[in-house]
DNA sequence: GCGGGCGATGAAAGCGATTACATCATAATT
DNA sequence: AATTATGATGTAATCGCTTTCATCGCCCGC
């Protein structure tokens, strides 16, 4: 067995009373005692035993964080995010994924009774009733791109909407007037929220034109699927607003293939802005959400909660997103005849 | 307070001792007890503790895992590649990384005691002496992508010599010549493997020719820097050589600002294949390392060790590496000429 | 010289679980 | 019917630490 507390304090020839106050910071020991303990603990190679610890003080300095998945640069952000702010308040993360699974989830949940102080929940796909039976009221918790915590629990949500729309606006404003979406699973809250924001600008600013809509799942191949479909119609549209990235990178490739050319021939644009987005060619036209800043946020608020113990708000924070222009979504030729007659570029 | 055994207890007019029976699977209850203690259980919501428990049965079924940064798709695919046996043990991540810092490492290492079963270390530039230090002797460990454990730790690295030397065999194999290399951090375990190999690899391909080796740090920019650098040469190389993807990327871009054609005017590798080695354009010819499964042998060893408690054997496997063709490494032209006078498209 | 205050230390009671061991009723054995 | 085996339950020790409270010198002022 490892050495512990008791070892040092044999050792010492102190009590372990007087072995922990030395140890854990200045509290009323003789610098002499001082200097006995920590010799002797030294010369043990004691590390104290923070599960023990934590169960003493009841503060673990974990927090947990429940996430969907670990696949792709999303979560990587995102824990880059959390990770920063973690670090700067002296924090521990225990991670967990579920994969989508309610059961997993409420297994990941029950699993960080008495491990951590807060939790970050992003299950864009669960509802609160998981969470109320699997977590005790009593564990401070912020939401994660989720809103469907009630009032429950704290939340901050992706301007999905905002975003969408503006994306169709640019697209719109650029005289594309036969817009496509690629959509994501219908279960996810970003995938609905944006779709909302495609039907809701599109009918507002091109009252004539009507919504279409492929189905897709987030996932590269079926943004390839999107696009294999898109460019084998007789009349394809003029631009493509992929509800995120992966599946307009996917779609981009399909269109490559089909002998479509982006931007010459079409418009594509995405949602997210991973890093990839800049790398590919052409670089995408995108909605860019600050993934890693809604990590820090999100831990940030948690940080609060934790503090205030029980008298929490429960707020519901927006993260505003923010369009980035790159070159696949060039202006619509016919647009381009009608503002520039003398044909520049 | 949260509600604990105790309640729980009280509750259903029982000890503790058979809650905790009846709550952890079919000890010795009777089925009525059963029925009435869980009845109990749920109804007041209980969950239990398990700090307490990891305290009390000396098992935590955490593992640590303490990586230099968060930052990129590496750590993002190497967590993944944890996480997935992670979850088929049951076992669950405690994440911190330490930035490079020694001083960090050592806390982070520390941090870890009595909260996990197990440590999973990646830190390229600390030796074994901080490990050593702040680590229980007991505490069964595994490197990741770090010789310098010595004996006293089992460890899993990257051939990173071999990758390097297969990727300089196919730059000669293909008609290059002058192949210049942009290197990591000195510091850096992997880079400086890489490095001897690109150098021992030249030495026995292409005894005449001089090895021309450019500073990086493994960022992007840094590529860039470089990538500027050889496209202001007089004569600059037929083949770059890059030390890993991201720096392959920005030297990438670099040439193109200068107008040089990849591959057309120079050849370009890199080292990783990270995701989006596959999206820029030209697709980038790399060495793939199977990160994700780089983290799946890790732990799959760690829990193994964990097993044995003790008898440990303390083994070093290596990682193959594989390299990938892609259109990023043409021939070379004057290659070209001479193995195929014909001249094929 | 003596009681009070004070500051350092130790003893012991938790924190919330598990589990060895004791206990006690009931079933089985002779 | 007496005794033992059996099996469910309770009691209490334990995991390694913190912290309250009691104790014990020691110094001070009167």
């Amino acid at each position: 067995m490892a050495v512990t507390i008791k070892d040092v304090a044999k050792a010492a020839q102190v009590s372990v009373a007087t072995v922990s106050r030395a140890l854990s910071g200045s509290d009323k020991v003789t610098g002499e005692t001082r200097r006995h303990v920590d010799a002797a603990a030294a010369r043990l190679g004691y590390i104290p035993h923070e599960g023990a610890r934590s169960l003493s003080i009841r503060r673990t300095q974990c927090v947990g964080v429940v996430l969907p998945d670990l696949h792709g640069e999303f979560f990587s952000e995102l824990i880059r995010g959390i990770d920063r702010v973690a670090r700067a308040h002296g924090l521990h993360l225990l991670l967990s994924c579920s994969h989508g699974d309610a059961a997993e989830v409420a297994a990941a949940l029950r699993a960080m009774r008495g491990r951590v102080d807060g939790l970050l929940v992003m299950s864009p796909h669960v509802d609160s009733k998981v969470l109320a039976k699997n977590l005790q009221p009593t564990m401070p918790t912020v939401l994660v791109n989720c809103r469907d915590g009630g009032d429950r629990y704290s939340a901050l949500v992706i301007d999905n909407y905002g975003g969408a729309c503006a994306m169709v606006r640019h697209l719109a404003g650029r005289g594309h007037r036969r817009i496509a979406m690629i959509g994501g699973p219908e279960a996810n809250f970003d995938a609905r929220e944006r779709l909302a924001g495609y039907n809701d600008a599109l009918a507002e600013l091109l009252p004539g034109a009507r919504p279409q809509v492929l189905r897709g799942d987030f996932s590269e191949e079926s943004g390839y699927r999107a696009g294999r479909r898109l460019a084998s119609m007789s009349e394809h549209p003029d631009a493509i607003f992929a509800a995120n990235d992966m599946m307009a990178i996917g779609c981009l490739f399909a269109l490559n293939e089909s002998g479509l050319d982006v931007p010459g021939d079409i418009a594509l644009a995405g949602f997210d802005d991973i890093p990839i987005a800049r790398y590919v060619s052409p670089p995408l036209t995108t909605v860019r959400v600050r993934i890693a800043e809604m990590g820090e946020l999100a831990l940030e608020r948690l940080v609060l909660a934790i503090g205030e113990a029980g008298k929490d708000k429960h707020s519901i924070q927006t993260l505003r997103t923010e369009l980035v222009v790159r070159s696949s979504c060039a202006p619509h030729p016919a647009a381009l005849v009608a503002l520039r007659p003398k044909g520049a570029g």
